[in-house]
DNA sequence: AAGTGGTCTAGACCACCGT
DNA sequence: CGGTGGTCTAGACCACTTG
C-alpha cells in the first residue's frame, strides 16, 4: 500500500487561479490519455468507477463526474448494471450522428456506399491548410457515392491525413461492410470525436451531375466537413454534394 | 415547521418501475412548471440551491442535479457567486444559437432585420399540420429580410400560432431593436426552447430572387424550421431562403 | 449473490461576487 | 463579510445485469 501524505495523487493547486482545474477534470484528462494510448479499445469496458477511484485515489463521486462529462461528449457509453464502455462507430446509434441526411417521407433508411477511387496524393494548399499539414504532404484521396434505395444521393470527395492512413486501399474500402469511420477506428486506431460542417447551396457541375444523375446546374447541398480526433487534431476533410430532391439535412437546435 | 413522515414532499415510488423517475427529475419538472407559470421571468434569478432544497425538502445535491440538467438544456444559466438565472433570448450568447449563418471570411457579424409584412391569416393545411392546429385557425404570417453588411442574405416566411401572438403588428416588429424571439418572449411570455431545421438546396423563384437580388434559378439554401416552447409545443414554423454566396450554415457535430 | 452504474444525503471546504 | 454556485468526500441504498 502506498502511504501518501495527500489524499490524491494529483497536486491540488486550487489557489493558482490561472491554471486551476478541478480534480474531476484532471481525472477526465487522465482517462482520455488512456483512450488515446489505446489502453482500452473501442467497445471495450473500462474499469469500474470504484476501481478507477482506487487507482486515482479519489472518491467515487469524483470519478463519476469525470465519466459523466465524457459520456455527454460521446466518448464513453454507460450501461447500468454492466459497466462503462468506450464508444465506437460500429454502434448503430452512431450511424446518423455524422450523417444528418434523412428521407423526406418515412423512416431512417439504410444506405450503401460505393467507393470509386482511393489514391495517395500530395496535399493542395487548401487541403493542407484545413488539415494542419504542409502543402505537398501525403493525403489519401477518396471518391465515393452513397445510394439510398439504389438511387445515388451523395457524392463525396474525402481527404485523410496521409501519415495516419497511408495503407488504405480501394479494395479495403470495398470489402468493408460498415461505415468509413468504423473502418478507420478498427483498422487504424483513429477515432473521430467531433466535426464541423459548413453548408452551402451550389449548382451541379458536369462531373458531379454525372455521378448523381442530375442535370448540370441542378441545386445541390454542398457540405464541407472537418473531422477531429483526440486533442482537436484535424484528420479528415471532405466535400459532399447532397441531392436534396427526396432527402433533407436534419439539424436539431438545442 | 411541517412534521413529515417522509423525508421528501414527493412520494418515492421507486419500486413501480414503469413510471419511476428519480427525485432530481421530479424536482426538475416542478421547476419547469414554475418557469411555464412565469413565477420567474426571463433574466430573473431563481431561488438559491439551498432555498430550493428547503422548499422541496430534499438535499442540495439533488436540487443541484436538477439544475445541472436544465442548464445543459439552456433553460437556466448559472453564474458563480451570483445565482442561477432564467435564460433569455436577450442574452447575446443566444443570438447565434438559432441562426447558424456565418460569413465565409471573418468574424461573427451583426445583421439587421427588415420586416416586410405581418398579417393574420387562416392556416393552410400544411402549416396547420406542422403547428398542430386546425386548418383555418389563425396564424400570424410575417415576411422579412435579414441583411448582413447592408446586403440581403436571408428571406424568411414566418408563421406563428395565432392564438398566442394575435396582437403582433408590423409596426411592433419594426420598432423592436432585438431579435424576434426576444420580442416574443418579452411581449408575449412565450419562450422558444428548441427547434428542428430541415435543409435543402433549391433554385430561386422570381419572388425570392427579387428580395435577395439574385438571378432566378440561383441556388439557395432552403431552411425550414419548427420551433417549440415548453412541453414540446410547436409555436412557429418558418421557411428561410439563404443566399450562400458569401455566407455558410455552420453546424457542429458532437 | 455479486458486481455494476444510479440516486440521495450530510457536511466540509473552495472560488467568486457583491456590499 | 455573507451569500452564491462549485468541488469533494464518505456512506447508504436502489436498480439493473449476469452468473
Amino acid at each position: 500500500m502506498r502511504t501518501a501524505k495527500h489524499k490524491s495523487n494529483i497536486p491540488m493547486t486550487r489557489s493558482s487561479s490561472l491554471t486551476f482545474s478541478p480534480l474531476y477534470r484532471q481525472i477526465k484528462e487522465l482517462v482520455i490519455k488512456s483512450l488515446e494510448a489505446g489502453e482500452w479499445g473501442p467497445g471495450d469496458a473500462i474499469p469500474s468507477e470504484a476501481e478507477l477511484a482506487l487507482r486515482f485515489n479519489v472518491s467515487q463521486g469524483t470519478v463519476r463526474k469525470a465519466i459523466d462529462e465524457m459520456a455527454a461528449e460521446n466518448l464513453l457509453v454507460r450501461r447500468q448494471g454492466k459497466g462503462t464502455f468506450v464508444a465506437t462507430h460500429s454502434d448503430p446509434r452512431n450511424f446518423f450522428r455524422f450523417l444528418r441526411l434523412m428521407p423526406d417521407n418515412g423512416r431512417t433508411q439504410q444506405y450503401e456506399s460505393e467507393p470509386l477511387s482511393c489514391v495517395v496524393r500530395e496535399a493542395s494548399a487548401e487541403v493542407a491548410g484545413v488539415l494542419n499539414i504542409k502543402p505537398g504532404d501525403a493525403v489519401v484521396a477518396i471518391e465515393r457515392i452513397l445510394r439510398f434505395d439504389g438511387q445515388p444521393v451523395v457524392f463525396d470527395e474525402i481527404y485523410l491525413v496521409g501519415e495516419l492512413f497511408a495503407d488504405l486501399t480501394l479494395d479495403r474500402l470495398k470489402s468493408y461492410e460498415r461505415s468509413l469511420y468504423s473502418l478507420l477506428e478498427s483498422a487504424f486506431g483513429v477515432r473521430m470525436i467531433r466535426a464541423e460542417e459548413r453548408l452551402r447551396a451550389v449548382a451541379a457541375n458536369a462531373a458531379v451531375a454525372v455521378h448523381l444523375g442530375t442535370a448540370v446546374g441542378h441545386p445541390l447541398l454542398l457540405v464541407e466537413r472537418v473531422a477531429y480526433t483526440y486533442g482537436n487534431k484535424p484528420v479528415e476533410w471532405r466535400r459532399g454534394y447532397y441531392c436534396t430532391e427526396q432527402h433533407h439535412y436534419l439539424n436539431e437546435l438545442g
